[in-house]
DNA sequence: CAATTCTATTAACATAGGTTAACATCTATA
DNA sequence: TATAGATGTTAACCTATGTTAATAGAATTG
Protein backbone atom coordinates (compact mmCIF):
# COMPACT_ATOMS: atom_id res chain seq x y z
CA UNK A 1 0.00 0.00 0.00
CA UNK A 2 3.42 1.93 -0.58
CA UNK A 3 1.38 3.82 -3.28
CA UNK A 4 -1.53 4.74 -1.64
CA UNK A 5 0.39 6.22 1.06
CA UNK A 6 2.53 8.51 -0.99
CA UNK A 7 -0.68 9.70 -3.18
CA UNK A 8 -2.39 10.83 -0.26
CA UNK A 9 0.38 12.17 1.86
CA UNK A 10 0.62 14.59 -0.77
CA UNK A 11 -2.74 16.01 -0.01
CA UNK A 12 -2.74 16.30 4.17
CA UNK A 13 -0.17 14.28 6.12
CA UNK A 14 -1.65 11.31 8.22
CA UNK A 15 -1.13 9.31 11.32
CA UNK A 16 -0.67 5.96 10.73
CA UNK A 17 -4.45 5.15 12.59
CA UNK A 18 -6.10 7.53 9.60
CA UNK A 19 -4.24 5.69 7.15
CA UNK A 20 -5.43 2.51 8.15
CA UNK A 21 -8.37 3.53 8.08
CA UNK A 22 -8.08 4.62 4.61
CA UNK A 23 -6.66 1.49 3.52
CA UNK A 24 -9.39 -0.23 4.90
CA UNK A 25 -11.72 1.62 2.03
CA UNK A 26 -9.94 2.58 -0.47
CA UNK A 27 -9.05 -0.54 -2.94
CA UNK A 28 -6.89 -0.09 -6.54
CA UNK A 29 -8.62 -1.03 -9.77
CA UNK A 30 -7.50 -0.86 -13.31
CA UNK A 31 -10.02 0.18 -16.17
CA UNK A 32 -10.22 0.03 -19.56
CA UNK A 33 -10.72 3.14 -22.09
CA UNK A 34 -14.17 3.95 -21.99
CA UNK A 35 -15.20 2.13 -19.05
CA UNK A 36 -17.82 4.01 -16.50
CA UNK A 37 -16.42 5.27 -13.27
CA UNK A 38 -20.57 6.56 -12.32
CA UNK A 39 -22.77 5.96 -15.02
CA UNK A 40 -26.27 8.53 -15.81
CA UNK A 41 -29.05 8.03 -13.08
CA UNK A 42 -27.18 5.90 -10.78
CA UNK A 43 -26.79 7.38 -6.95
CA UNK A 44 -22.63 6.48 -6.91
CA UNK A 45 -21.09 5.17 -3.51
CA UNK A 46 -17.86 5.70 -4.62
CA UNK A 47 -14.76 8.76 -5.44
CA UNK A 48 -11.47 7.84 -6.93
CA UNK A 49 -8.06 9.20 -6.74
CA UNK A 50 -6.71 8.98 -10.18
CA UNK A 51 -3.17 7.49 -10.52
CA UNK A 52 -2.31 7.07 -14.16
CA UNK A 53 -4.77 7.61 -17.60
CA UNK A 54 -6.84 10.43 -18.08
CA UNK A 55 -11.11 10.65 -16.91
CA UNK A 56 -13.44 13.11 -18.40
CA UNK A 57 -16.96 14.01 -17.06
CA UNK A 58 -19.82 15.01 -19.30
CA UNK A 59 -23.08 15.89 -18.96
CA UNK A 60 -25.56 14.78 -21.89
CA UNK A 61 -28.60 17.28 -23.59
CA UNK A 62 -32.19 16.25 -24.50
CA UNK A 63 -30.79 15.31 -27.87
CA UNK A 64 -28.06 13.32 -26.61
CA UNK A 65 -25.32 15.80 -27.08
CA UNK A 66 -22.28 14.94 -24.97
CA UNK A 67 -20.60 18.27 -23.01
CA UNK A 68 -17.15 17.16 -21.10
CA UNK A 69 -17.41 19.44 -18.25
CA UNK A 70 -14.37 18.69 -16.98
CA UNK A 71 -10.55 16.57 -17.40
CA UNK A 72 -9.08 14.82 -14.97
CA UNK A 73 -4.84 13.52 -14.55
CA UNK A 74 -3.14 11.68 -12.04
CA UNK A 75 -3.56 12.39 -8.80
CA UNK A 76 -6.92 14.58 -8.64
CA UNK A 77 -10.08 13.57 -6.95
CA UNK A 78 -12.54 12.30 -9.51
CA UNK A 79 -15.73 11.39 -8.77
CA UNK A 80 -19.79 12.76 -8.81
CA UNK A 81 -18.90 14.48 -5.53
CA UNK A 82 -22.40 16.29 -5.74
CA UNK A 83 -23.94 13.34 -6.46
CA UNK A 84 -22.20 11.55 -2.86
CA UNK A 85 -23.34 14.52 -1.26
CA UNK A 86 -26.75 14.98 -1.91
CA UNK A 87 -27.56 11.67 -2.25
CA UNK A 88 -29.30 12.02 -5.90
CA UNK A 89 -28.87 10.73 -8.90
CA UNK A 90 -25.93 12.02 -11.02
CA UNK A 91 -26.69 13.56 -13.94
CA UNK A 92 -22.80 14.06 -14.96
CA UNK A 93 -21.17 10.87 -16.41
CA UNK A 94 -17.50 9.83 -15.29
CA UNK A 95 -15.67 7.42 -18.02
CA UNK A 96 -12.10 6.63 -18.35
CA UNK A 97 -10.66 8.56 -21.97
CA UNK A 98 -7.72 6.08 -21.99
CA UNK A 99 -6.63 2.79 -19.95
CA UNK A 100 -6.55 3.97 -16.38
CA UNK A 101 -5.33 2.79 -12.54
CA UNK A 102 -7.89 4.42 -10.23
CA UNK A 103 -8.12 4.37 -6.16
CA UNK A 104 -11.97 3.31 -5.70
CA UNK A 105 -12.85 4.92 -1.95
CA UNK A 106 -16.28 4.13 -0.74
CA UNK A 107 -17.60 7.84 0.04
CA UNK A 108 -20.24 6.30 2.94
CA UNK A 109 -17.48 4.54 5.12
CA UNK A 110 -15.24 7.89 4.72
CA UNK A 111 -17.77 10.10 6.09
CA UNK A 112 -18.47 7.23 8.49
CA UNK A 113 -14.90 7.73 9.97
CA UNK A 114 -14.91 11.18 9.55
CA UNK A 115 -17.16 11.39 11.88
CA UNK A 116 -15.15 11.16 14.36
CA UNK A 117 -11.66 11.27 13.05
CA UNK A 118 -10.70 15.08 12.95
CA UNK A 119 -7.85 14.58 10.92
CA UNK A 120 -10.03 12.44 7.87
CA UNK A 121 -13.00 15.13 8.49
CA UNK A 122 -9.80 17.67 7.75
CA UNK A 123 -8.81 15.75 4.69
CA UNK A 124 -12.05 16.09 3.31
CA UNK A 125 -12.18 19.86 3.91
CA UNK A 126 -8.76 19.76 1.76
CA UNK A 127 -10.66 17.61 -1.07
CA UNK A 128 -13.44 19.94 -0.96
CA UNK A 129 -11.67 22.99 -1.41
CA UNK A 130 -9.13 21.97 -4.00
CA UNK A 131 -11.88 20.98 -5.72
CA UNK A 132 -14.08 24.28 -5.17
CA UNK A 133 -11.20 26.23 -6.27
CA UNK A 134 -10.62 24.42 -9.40
CA UNK A 135 -14.36 25.30 -10.17
CA UNK A 136 -13.96 28.77 -9.73
CA UNK A 137 -10.92 29.22 -11.84
CA UNK A 138 -13.17 26.99 -14.79
CA UNK A 139 -16.18 29.10 -14.18
CA UNK A 140 -13.45 32.21 -14.83
CA UNK A 141 -12.06 30.87 -18.29
CA UNK A 142 -15.35 30.02 -19.52
CA UNK A 143 -16.84 33.48 -18.53
CA UNK A 144 -13.83 35.62 -19.85
CA UNK A 145 -11.78 34.00 -22.50
CA UNK A 146 -12.88 32.92 -25.34
CA UNK A 147 -12.48 29.63 -26.98
CA UNK A 148 -8.73 30.14 -28.83
CA UNK A 149 -8.10 30.93 -24.93
CA UNK A 150 -9.25 28.42 -23.66
CA UNK A 151 -7.42 26.16 -25.89
CA UNK A 152 -4.09 27.90 -25.23
CA UNK A 153 -4.86 27.57 -21.57
CA UNK A 154 -5.61 23.38 -21.76
CA UNK A 155 -2.47 23.17 -23.70
CA UNK A 156 -0.79 24.87 -20.77
CA UNK A 157 -2.66 22.68 -18.22
CA UNK A 158 -2.02 19.28 -20.21
CA UNK A 159 0.30 20.00 -22.59
CA UNK A 160 0.46 16.93 -24.71
CA UNK A 161 -3.27 16.82 -24.58
CA UNK A 162 -3.52 16.98 -28.57
CA UNK A 163 -1.77 13.36 -28.66
CA UNK A 164 -3.73 11.99 -25.55
CA UNK A 165 -7.00 12.21 -26.85
CA UNK A 166 -8.86 13.28 -30.34
CA UNK A 167 -9.58 16.48 -31.18
CA UNK A 168 -13.40 16.71 -31.06
CA UNK A 169 -13.40 15.40 -27.40
CA UNK A 170 -10.86 18.62 -26.34
CA UNK A 171 -13.66 20.89 -28.58
CA UNK A 172 -16.26 19.28 -26.40
CA UNK A 173 -14.56 20.47 -23.13
CA UNK A 174 -13.59 24.13 -24.56
CA UNK A 175 -17.59 24.03 -25.28
CA UNK A 176 -17.22 24.36 -28.97
CA UNK A 177 -17.46 22.81 -32.26
CA UNK A 178 -14.53 20.45 -33.77
CA UNK A 179 -15.39 22.68 -36.55
CA UNK A 180 -14.13 26.01 -34.89
CA UNK A 181 -11.45 23.78 -32.59
CA UNK A 182 -10.02 23.08 -36.27
CA UNK A 183 -10.37 26.80 -37.27
CA UNK A 184 -8.50 27.94 -34.54
CA UNK A 185 -5.93 25.69 -34.50
CA UNK A 186 -5.50 26.62 -38.28
CA UNK A 187 -5.02 29.98 -37.17
CA UNK A 188 -2.82 29.38 -34.45
CA UNK A 189 -0.03 27.18 -36.14
CA UNK A 190 -0.01 29.17 -39.75
CA UNK B 1 -27.47 35.84 19.78
CA UNK B 2 -30.97 34.13 18.89
CA UNK B 3 -30.29 35.03 15.01
CA UNK B 4 -27.08 33.68 14.67
CA UNK B 5 -28.03 30.15 16.34
CA UNK B 6 -30.94 30.10 14.29
CA UNK B 7 -29.29 31.27 11.31
CA UNK B 8 -26.62 28.64 11.66
CA UNK B 9 -28.32 25.37 12.82
CA UNK B 10 -29.90 25.30 9.81
CA UNK B 11 -26.87 23.96 8.04
CA UNK B 12 -25.68 21.99 10.64
CA UNK B 13 -27.31 21.16 14.32
CA UNK B 14 -24.44 22.03 16.65
CA UNK B 15 -23.78 21.72 20.49
CA UNK B 16 -23.97 24.32 23.22
CA UNK B 17 -20.00 24.33 23.06
CA UNK B 18 -19.50 24.79 19.25
CA UNK B 19 -21.97 27.56 19.04
CA UNK B 20 -20.38 29.23 21.89
CA UNK B 21 -17.03 28.64 19.88
CA UNK B 22 -19.36 30.61 16.85
CA UNK B 23 -20.24 33.25 18.96
CA UNK B 24 -16.93 33.85 19.81
CA UNK B 25 -15.94 34.48 16.32
CA UNK B 26 -18.62 36.05 14.51
CA UNK B 27 -19.95 39.66 14.74
CA UNK B 28 -23.18 41.09 13.32
CA UNK B 29 -22.65 44.14 10.90
CA UNK B 30 -24.50 46.25 8.92
CA UNK B 31 -23.37 47.74 5.56
CA UNK B 32 -24.51 50.45 3.10
CA UNK B 33 -25.16 49.74 -0.15
CA UNK B 34 -21.85 49.92 -2.67
CA UNK B 35 -19.25 48.88 0.61
CA UNK B 36 -17.24 46.18 -0.44
CA UNK B 37 -16.44 43.19 2.00
CA UNK B 38 -13.58 42.16 0.33
CA UNK B 39 -11.64 44.25 -2.04
CA UNK B 40 -8.98 43.39 -4.56
CA UNK B 41 -5.39 42.79 -3.65
CA UNK B 42 -5.85 42.29 0.01
CA UNK B 43 -5.77 39.23 1.46
CA UNK B 44 -9.41 38.64 3.13
CA UNK B 45 -9.07 37.42 6.69
CA UNK B 46 -13.19 37.02 7.37
CA UNK B 47 -15.74 35.13 5.39
CA UNK B 48 -19.54 35.91 5.79
CA UNK B 49 -23.38 34.64 6.48
CA UNK B 50 -25.50 37.24 4.68
CA UNK B 51 -28.49 38.21 6.91
CA UNK B 52 -30.33 40.73 4.71
CA UNK B 53 -30.00 42.36 1.51
CA UNK B 54 -27.65 41.19 -1.82
CA UNK B 55 -24.26 40.38 -2.06
CA UNK B 56 -22.51 40.58 -5.65
CA UNK B 57 -18.90 39.30 -6.82
CA UNK B 58 -17.15 40.07 -9.82
CA UNK B 59 -13.75 40.53 -11.28
CA UNK B 60 -12.46 42.59 -13.46
CA UNK B 61 -9.83 42.48 -16.86
CA UNK B 62 -7.29 44.42 -17.83
CA UNK B 63 -9.26 47.33 -19.03
CA UNK B 64 -11.37 47.27 -15.69
CA UNK B 65 -14.84 45.93 -17.53
CA UNK B 66 -16.51 43.73 -13.98
CA UNK B 67 -17.84 40.81 -14.69
CA UNK B 68 -20.40 39.43 -11.90
CA UNK B 69 -19.61 36.03 -11.12
CA UNK B 70 -21.91 35.21 -8.48
CA UNK B 71 -24.85 36.76 -7.04
CA UNK B 72 -25.72 36.31 -3.51
CA UNK B 73 -29.18 36.22 -1.08
CA UNK B 74 -29.50 36.11 2.71
CA UNK B 75 -28.48 33.06 4.50
CA UNK B 76 -26.04 32.36 2.04
CA UNK B 77 -22.55 31.80 2.92
CA UNK B 78 -20.53 34.46 1.49
CA UNK B 79 -16.77 35.55 0.72
CA UNK B 80 -13.34 35.17 -0.69
CA UNK B 81 -13.01 31.73 -0.12
CA UNK B 82 -10.66 31.07 -2.71
CA UNK B 83 -8.39 33.54 -1.07
CA UNK B 84 -9.19 32.64 2.29
CA UNK B 85 -7.89 28.73 1.55
CA UNK B 86 -4.83 29.96 -0.54
CA UNK B 87 -3.87 32.90 1.72
CA UNK B 88 -3.32 34.62 -1.74
CA UNK B 89 -4.51 38.10 -2.71
CA UNK B 90 -8.28 38.05 -3.68
CA UNK B 91 -8.83 38.67 -7.69
CA UNK B 92 -12.07 38.63 -6.77
CA UNK B 93 -14.23 41.83 -5.01
CA UNK B 94 -17.50 41.43 -3.04
CA UNK B 95 -19.68 43.97 -2.37
CA UNK B 96 -23.18 45.15 -1.21
CA UNK B 97 -25.64 45.56 -3.77
CA UNK B 98 -28.43 46.93 -1.66
CA UNK B 99 -27.74 47.94 2.11
CA UNK B 100 -27.09 44.62 3.97
CA UNK B 101 -26.93 42.93 7.53
CA UNK B 102 -24.06 40.24 7.40
CA UNK B 103 -22.67 37.58 9.98
CA UNK B 104 -18.60 38.55 9.87
CA UNK B 105 -16.94 35.68 10.88
CA UNK B 106 -13.10 35.19 11.29
CA UNK B 107 -11.86 32.55 9.36
CA UNK B 108 -8.53 31.72 10.92
CA UNK B 109 -10.14 31.55 14.27
CA UNK B 110 -12.55 29.02 12.91
CA UNK B 111 -10.48 27.12 11.34
CA UNK B 112 -8.18 27.20 14.55
CA UNK B 113 -11.81 25.51 16.48
CA UNK B 114 -12.54 23.22 13.47
CA UNK B 115 -8.86 21.75 14.03
CA UNK B 116 -10.19 20.30 17.43
CA UNK B 117 -13.76 20.75 16.96
CA UNK B 118 -14.63 18.03 14.89
CA UNK B 119 -18.52 19.77 14.92
CA UNK B 120 -16.71 22.61 13.32
CA UNK B 121 -14.84 21.00 11.00
CA UNK B 122 -18.33 18.95 9.78
CA UNK B 123 -20.42 22.64 9.35
CA UNK B 124 -17.43 23.55 7.47
CA UNK B 125 -17.65 20.58 5.35
CA UNK B 126 -21.08 21.03 4.74
CA UNK B 127 -20.81 24.92 3.47
CA UNK B 128 -17.55 24.21 1.20
CA UNK B 129 -20.17 20.80 0.22
CA UNK B 130 -22.88 23.72 -0.69
CA UNK B 131 -20.85 26.34 -2.70
CA UNK B 132 -19.27 23.10 -4.67
CA UNK B 133 -22.82 22.24 -5.59
CA UNK B 134 -23.70 26.12 -6.46
CA UNK B 135 -20.37 26.27 -8.56
CA UNK B 136 -20.91 23.30 -10.35
CA UNK B 137 -24.66 24.22 -10.94
CA UNK B 138 -23.03 27.61 -12.41
CA UNK B 139 -20.82 25.61 -14.96
CA UNK B 140 -23.58 23.62 -16.37
CA UNK B 141 -25.21 26.80 -16.94
CA UNK B 142 -23.06 28.88 -18.15
CA UNK B 143 -21.95 26.31 -20.86
CA UNK B 144 -25.20 25.02 -21.61
CA UNK B 145 -27.86 27.60 -21.97
CA UNK B 146 -27.86 30.61 -23.86
CA UNK B 147 -28.06 34.10 -22.02
CA UNK B 148 -32.30 34.02 -22.52
CA UNK B 149 -32.53 30.73 -20.61
CA UNK B 150 -29.86 31.89 -18.07
CA UNK B 151 -32.10 34.74 -17.11
CA UNK B 152 -35.24 33.23 -17.25
CA UNK B 153 -33.51 30.54 -14.66
CA UNK B 154 -31.77 33.81 -12.49
CA UNK B 155 -35.60 35.15 -12.55
CA UNK B 156 -36.78 31.50 -10.97
CA UNK B 157 -33.78 31.71 -8.60
CA UNK B 158 -34.29 35.25 -7.45
CA UNK B 159 -38.11 36.62 -8.76
CA UNK B 160 -37.83 39.87 -7.81
CA UNK B 161 -34.35 40.58 -9.00
CA UNK B 162 -35.21 43.02 -11.58
CA UNK B 163 -36.78 45.71 -8.74
CA UNK B 164 -33.58 44.78 -6.90
CA UNK B 165 -30.47 45.65 -8.54
CA UNK B 166 -29.89 47.38 -12.30
CA UNK B 167 -29.90 45.46 -15.85
CA UNK B 168 -26.71 46.41 -16.63
CA UNK B 169 -25.63 44.30 -13.25
CA UNK B 170 -28.29 41.59 -14.44
CA UNK B 171 -26.54 41.42 -17.65
CA UNK B 172 -22.74 40.87 -16.32
CA UNK B 173 -24.19 38.02 -13.70
CA UNK B 174 -25.77 36.65 -17.27
CA UNK B 175 -22.01 37.11 -18.84
CA UNK B 176 -24.26 39.37 -21.38
CA UNK B 177 -24.12 43.02 -22.81
CA UNK B 178 -26.81 45.20 -21.45
CA UNK B 179 -27.70 45.76 -24.94
CA UNK B 180 -28.24 42.07 -25.44
CA UNK B 181 -30.72 41.78 -22.94
CA UNK B 182 -32.22 44.70 -23.63
CA UNK B 183 -33.52 42.70 -26.47
CA UNK B 184 -33.95 39.20 -24.67
CA UNK B 185 -36.53 40.96 -22.67
CA UNK B 186 -37.77 42.85 -25.94
CA UNK B 187 -38.32 39.57 -27.07
CA UNK B 188 -39.76 37.90 -23.52
CA UNK B 189 -42.04 40.40 -23.28
CA UNK B 190 -44.04 41.24 -26.06
C1' DC C 1 -36.58 72.54 -9.72
C1' DA C 2 -32.82 72.70 -12.99
C1' DA C 3 -28.92 70.41 -14.25
C1' DT C 4 -26.32 66.52 -14.35
C1' DT C 5 -25.66 61.82 -14.28
C1' DC C 6 -27.56 57.03 -14.67
C1' DT C 7 -30.02 53.73 -16.91
C1' DA C 8 -32.52 51.39 -20.66
C1' DT C 9 -33.78 51.09 -25.51
C1' DT C 10 -32.96 50.90 -30.27
C1' DA C 11 -30.52 50.78 -34.74
C1' DA C 12 -26.61 49.70 -37.70
C1' DC C 13 -22.93 47.17 -38.28
C1' DA C 14 -19.14 43.57 -36.97
C1' DT C 15 -17.62 39.04 -35.35
C1' DA C 16 -17.22 34.52 -32.99
C1' DG C 17 -18.97 30.53 -33.35
C1' DG C 18 -22.81 27.10 -34.90
C1' DT C 19 -24.65 24.00 -38.77
C1' DT C 20 -24.40 21.23 -42.62
C1' DA C 21 -22.17 18.85 -45.97
C1' DA C 22 -18.40 17.39 -48.86
C1' DC C 23 -14.04 15.58 -48.78
C1' DA C 24 -9.69 13.58 -47.17
C1' DT C 25 -7.19 10.87 -44.06
C1' DC C 26 -6.42 7.57 -40.84
C1' DT C 27 -7.36 3.22 -38.22
C1' DA C 28 -9.03 -1.01 -37.13
C1' DT C 29 -10.55 -5.41 -38.25
C1' DA C 30 -13.00 -9.04 -41.08
C1' DT D 1 -5.23 -5.90 -47.49
C1' DA D 2 -9.83 -4.17 -48.56
C1' DT D 3 -13.47 -1.96 -46.44
C1' DA D 4 -16.09 0.51 -43.07
C1' DG D 5 -16.02 3.57 -39.55
C1' DA D 6 -13.78 7.27 -37.08
C1' DT D 7 -11.54 11.62 -37.26
C1' DG D 8 -10.11 16.17 -39.02
C1' DT D 9 -10.46 20.05 -42.54
C1' DT D 10 -12.68 23.28 -45.31
C1' DA D 11 -16.35 26.10 -47.38
C1' DA D 12 -20.85 28.36 -47.39
C1' DC D 13 -24.15 30.10 -44.90
C1' DC D 14 -26.71 31.38 -40.43
C1' DT D 15 -27.40 33.21 -35.67
C1' DA D 16 -26.41 35.01 -31.15
C1' DT D 17 -24.09 38.37 -29.26
C1' DG D 18 -20.70 42.29 -29.22
C1' DT D 19 -19.72 47.39 -30.35
C1' DT D 20 -20.81 52.00 -30.93
C1' DA D 21 -23.69 55.69 -30.91
C1' DA D 22 -27.95 58.23 -30.62
C1' DT D 23 -31.95 59.06 -27.81
C1' DA D 24 -34.95 59.45 -23.96
C1' DG D 25 -36.67 58.84 -19.58
C1' DA D 26 -35.48 58.34 -14.46
C1' DA D 27 -32.97 59.38 -10.56
C1' DT D 28 -29.91 62.29 -7.86
C1' DT D 29 -28.03 66.37 -6.26
C1' DG D 30 -26.65 71.38 -6.12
Amino acid sequence: MKNLISTLNEFYPLSKQSLEQLNSIFVEKKYKKKDKIASFGEVPTNFFVLKSGIVRSYITDEKGKEFIRALYVPLRAVGAFSSLITKKPTETVYDCLTDCTLLVGDFKKYKQFAKTNIELANLYNVILERLFIRMEKRIFELSLLDAKQRYLKLKRYIPEIDTLIPQYHIASYLNVTPVQLSRIRKELYK
